[in-house]
DNA sequence: AAGGATCTATTCGATATACTGATAGCGCTA
DNA sequence: TAGCGCTATCAGTATATCGAATAGATCCTT
């Protein structure tokens, strides 16, 4: 690693290169002619390399300069993104939020799409993976938020009940199979143990045919008529049919649904994606 | 705008995070440990306020301070980013690449991995949009290559042909129906006019159950026996099957592919990329 | 409980760096 | 040819930064 550039030599060579002159770009960087002339003899002598051609009464740069003058840009931007990080912090910020697949695909679009609306100058990272893989991410410190699925025995402070059904494909009859064949998520997620569970209560017999993180190839076996699954409501592509009761199959119990904050990540906005999220999953229908 | 912030600084911040510790940083950056303090404390009173936690033995950062990090270490990265611009040019670069969605999905990974181990320096931005809109968006200079489908009248070096074909649900024979129903993507897009002269051609009445960008979308549609479609046949999921002229379907031409470049992007990184995906798309199976 | 170890913060003196003002040198224009 | 307007260089000065030493606090071991 090379050592850093220093920012202020950049701010002066974009200034130089900006108005073709040393003279020129002395008064936007407060300094004298002489401190510019020598600021960029010392930024070439750190670099190795000439990035400006003199002329006798011009400055311009070569194609190294050209180059290099992208990166001063980007880099005297970048560092003012970091000073606003630092001084004006409402307005800005990053909060790395997880959620599991069904939530990043049907839910999540509508309501990231009113929070940027609110707040354009923070960005949110998602990461989708299941309830219990962000439980773990969220402990080790690389999440802010996570959107999780209860599981038994886990304080979790709920925020919605999510309706959790049975689906099949419209034009099979797999539940009358016996033993029943179920696809599942992986082990460990709240979904497949609440099936599990019903399906235990109820003393059916089942076989597992899928058993995935993927909410996609769930879909896809279900469909093809070689599974029923448990699917939350809201989750259910029209491909799919809710069925139940009415098809032998017992009840389910809801999927609990919470957000899990980072203690460690207080950040406003952190705390605005909180409760933005909070409101918003709580009004939902 | 406020003034540039130091960056010999910021890599004794990060050192001093990572090890927790103002002793531990000060052999990382070669000073000694009153200079990181001392160091540590300009950062401070430069962005006016408090970025470290200083414990009896240990420093760990607050909230600003996390936040204050990430942007510490992409300035760092983006220097040395710059510096490698100068004395490496030929190794290092950004290079926005537009693709459509389906070759994002299916064919781009393996390339761009193959890519990214020959040259580690290279950044490569995906943006991910229909061909019509990729020209637009290249037109725009707000791209360096995009692979793209040809449309009629287009002038382009075609680079491949990718066979485009007919897919249905297995388990259903939407083909059948009259007038037939097909799911396409959105108006402009090379693959719909594909299909709908193909079906003008047969004098083969059709009518039209899905129009959006969305591959998902599409494919749901298709495999819920909806709609038939066309895809391009790397792009055909092991739920679909491909069907055709024995589904009594007309058949449909190759997708020409070729790649755009846009004439102001003549970094060696752009040359690079250009080159390897002509060179893999050319040879693929 | 006491002593040693280990850390951070501060002070002081030395050194290095960067600046301004003055000026030399060069090329262009009238 | 002289004057102008630029860049490069020089010398002096001011400021910034450093290391060594040390104070103070806390923690750990005996």
């Amino acid at each position: 690693m090379a050592a850093p550039l220093d920012l202020n030599l950049l701010k002066t060579f974009v200034a130089v290169v900006e108005t073709g002159s040393l003279s020129n770009a002395a008064p936007r960087v407060g300094r004298s002619q002489s401190a510019v002339s020598m600021q960029m003899q010392r930024l070439e002598d750190m670099v190795g390399n000439q990035l400006l051609v003199r002329g006798p009464r011009t400055v311009t740069p070569n194609a190294i300069g050209e180059d290099f003058l992208i990166y001063a840009r980007r880099l005297l931007k970048l560092s003012d993104e970091a000073w606003a990080s630092v001084t004006r912090p409402m307005e800005t910020g990053s909060v790395r939020l997880g959620v599991p697949d069904d939530y990043a695909a049907f839910l999540l679009p509508p309501v990231l799409s009113r929070f940027a609306e609110d707040h354009p100058l923070v960005t949110v990272e998602l990461v989708c993976e299941q309830s219990t893989a962000l439980v773990k991410t969220l402990a080790e410190g690389r999440l802010d938020l996570a959107i999780v699925t209860r599981l038994p025995e886990q304080p979790l402070d709920v925020v919605r009940l999510e309706r959790f059904v049975w689906v099949a494909s419209p034009n099979h009859v797999a539940w009358q199979a016996d033993p029943l064949p179920v696809a599942l998520f992986e082990p460990g997620c709240a979904a497949r143990m609440n099936v599990l569970e019903a399906l235990g209560n109820a003393d059916r017999s089942y076989r597992c045919t899928y058993s995935s993180a993927s909410l996609l190839g769930l879909v896809a076996v279900v469909q093809a008529g070689l599974a029923v699954a448990g699917l939350a409501q809201r989750s259910v592509p029209p491909s799919l049919r809710v069925i139940g009761i009415n098809e032998g199959l017992p009840a389910l119990p809801d999927l609990e649904i919470g957000i899990l904050r980072n203690p460690l990540s207080t950040t406003p906005a952190v705390e605005r994606l909180n409760d933005f999220l909070r409101r918003d999953l709580a009004q939902q229908a």
